[in-house]
DNA sequence: AACGTGATTGTTGCA
DNA sequence: TGCAACAATCACGTT
């Protein structure tokens, strides 16, 4: 249960290392399609004008902590519209996904038929 | 099949 | 140029 633990002071630009489960599953993805946004930066994107607005002196700090607290505060269906972008986007990634899978397979066996686009 | 983990997303502001 | 809290996520990989 990993899941869910109060708080997770694991993740970060600085704890990059990974390697668990079995060794360090592959290093992610070459290209790296990266994923889709969460509703939250959908949710930013949104308020972070209101944030500023409201508190044009809030620097970064005062602002997520700001942001964080009023999205609990939004109820599913004012999160329903972030949420709603956020399912666009993760179609998007299947795209992109797509595409770099596409890529990664025709890169692999193209080498000359394959345009000069690239 | 089910589970677990990591990687990723976006904001602002500064050293 | 990258990182810092804030929250979601979810696709991938391992078991």
């Amino acid at each position: 249960m990993p899941k869910e633990a109060s708080a997770k002071p694991k993740r970060k630009a600085a704890e990059k290392s990974a390697e668990k489960t079995s060794g360090g599953r592959a290093k992610k993805d070459p290209n790296a399609p990266k994923r889709a946004l969460s509703a939250y930066m959908f949710f930013s994107q949104d308020w972070r004008e209101r944030i500023k607005n409201e508190n044009p002196d809030a620097g970064f700090g005062e602002v997520g902590k700001l942001l964080g607290a009023k999205w609990k505060e939004l109820d599913e269906a004012d999160k329903k519209p972030y949420v709603e972008q956020a399912s666009r986007d993760k179609t998007r990634a299947e795209t992109e996904k797509a595409a770099y899978e596409a890529g990664e397979s025709k890169k692999r066996a193209s080498s000359a038929d394959e345009d000069a686009s690239e």
